[in-house]
DNA sequence: GTACTATATGCCTATGCAGTAGTATAGTTC
DNA sequence: GAACTATACTACTGCATAGGCATATAGTAC
């Protein structure tokens, strides 16, 4: 978010990219991901989730540039497109466990 | 996203936090607080939304620590607690910008 | 006390979307 | 060609939640 105000429409695209990652089966998607290419099959046994499923969320991080997409005979390989997504990630992490331990410290004080 | 995966609880909380910030009107509202700390009724005046609807918006900022408040006889002052959001923001501007400007090249190509 | 104001909460409806099942498409093998 | 496989698409169900209205709560002024 720039000094100057976004316009509505910026707002709205923004808010679509982070509901893209605003479900823990994109997120262990692009966790599985993160070592490398993978086809759809490999994702599917990776999470556990149907393929139809699997292949839905690929589509909207696909969308959203999130991941790219390599076809190759019946097989689909799906790499990440956007490495800024683990920043974003280290950066959420970092803002949950510093809240952890500060209930943590409150807790302490109570006890 | 460290190296090793992360727990399953610990993508719900990610995706939770993404969530948070996954609705422009609450983009709008954690903008109209970049100056500084503001009441509800500024907010309102500032976005233009329903004050229902921004006092809860601001509730589930301040259960996910991007903001804080501050109750002073009537009024409740809120402020960003997590400036974190705003570098967040600014890595999904960049991507935004990288994509469009890609985009344009593409429909150059075409042309 | 009453009247008023600022904020929070509960109820409601509509919308969006995750997940599932079934089907379609496209490539491979024989 | 037929049979099979990997992926994508369609239709549906159920749940979460945004936004609006009405009301509750809490503080102020008188």
């Amino acid at each position: 978010m720039g000094r100057e105000p976004l316009s509505p429409e910026m707002l709205g695209l923004v808010a679509g990219r982070f509901r893209a990652l605003a479900e823990p089966a994109r997120l262990q998607i692009l966790q599985a991901l993160r070592g490398g290419e993978l086809a759809v099959g490999h994702l599917v046994e990776a999470t556990g989730m149907g393929q139809a499923n699997v292949s839905k969320h690929l589509q909207l991080l696909l969308t959203h540039g999130y991941v790219s997409r390599r076809k190759e005979g019946l097989f689909s390989y799906y790499t990440i497109a956007d490495r800024s997504v683990f920043e974003l990630c280290d950066i959420m992490c970092g803002k949950l466990a510093e809240q952890t331990t500060q209930r943590r410290r409150v807790l302490a004080r109570r006890a």
